[in-house]
DNA sequence: CAAATTTCAGCTTCACTGATATCG
DNA sequence: CCGATATCAGTGTAGCTGAAATTT
């Protein structure tokens, strides 16, 4: 199987594997976020949340890549589901700050298992040296901001 | 810039890393494409094509991962711009054979520098030896099969 | 007045489903 | 009759654009 000759034409280029198995990946974590109601995407902005303990929608148009008209669609399914607040910012009307709310803390300790087993399942063929070395690798590339 | 904080909350989880510069790549790729007036699909396809030597409809949607239904207009593209061609199989009258026409191989040929810019930019942080690690710890994983 | 944030309305594309026609 | 292939029609979602409202 390791020398399936069709594969190697398609999977020459590091940037297309990287494509098709980042497809992969992201089925896998949508499938596995489905028993709670979410998407891939619902579930980045509760991780971010978790790290800046509050911000703009526009905060997480940019880090997160999203649309800043999707985010508001977003965020108000997370708010229909009690999951973040929005919270008016007294420094400048014009903001609303998005916040954890604890049932989106309790979900995120809740669904930690369920990522670890998307990439356990994902990583299977590697030991735990070579996934290390891949998760290093990894952020060095996404430490580097887009190209323009 | 290595130790962004929000970054290791959000990015702790390789499969996650995966799918965000999955992203990152695909969208480099069709930028790099639109120049041909293609996408990433398309691409996909007459790659695929050029290891074959004509394959079945059918099975470009099984080993690129692409819906049958999808498949169609995509080759409908490909054949109004005279890159593939679509041939009766004589063994087998419902199946239409894909193969590449001469166009479709000039401009694969042509494009090749592209994809390795592409992947260049992509992978800049990252020294030769890096670049080789990666790529096969990628196409080990690539080659399992997705779990049911 | 210019710029930023949020929001909404509209458009296009993509992915998937179901049905149909053809053929083995 | 059953299964497979290709095709098409319809649906729902996602991504993006442009504009409006509010505030700085």
């Amino acid at each position: 199987m390791t020398d399936a000759p069709w594969m190697r034409g398609l999977h020459a280029d590091t940037g297309y594997l990287l494509y098709r198995l980042g497809l992969r990946s992201g089925s896998m974590f949508n499938s596995e976020l489905e028993q709670h109601g979410l998407r891939l995407r619902h579930y980045a902005i509760l991780r971010y949340l978790a790290t800046v303990e509050g911000c703009l929608q526009r905060e997480l148009s940019t880090r997160l890549g999203y649309d800043p008209s999707a985010i508001v669609s977003l965020v108000d399914d997370l708010q229909r589901l009690g999951l973040v607040q929005r919270q008016p910012d007294p420094k400048d009307r014009r903001n609303r700050i998005v916040v954890l709310a604890p049932a989106g803390t309790k979900l995120l300790s809740e669904s930690e298992q369920d990522g670890a087993r998307v990439t356990a399942t994902l990583l299977a063929p590697l030991d735990p040296q070579e996934r290390r070395t891949l998760h290093a690798l990894l952020l060095r590339i996404a430490e580097t901001p887009d190209a323009p």
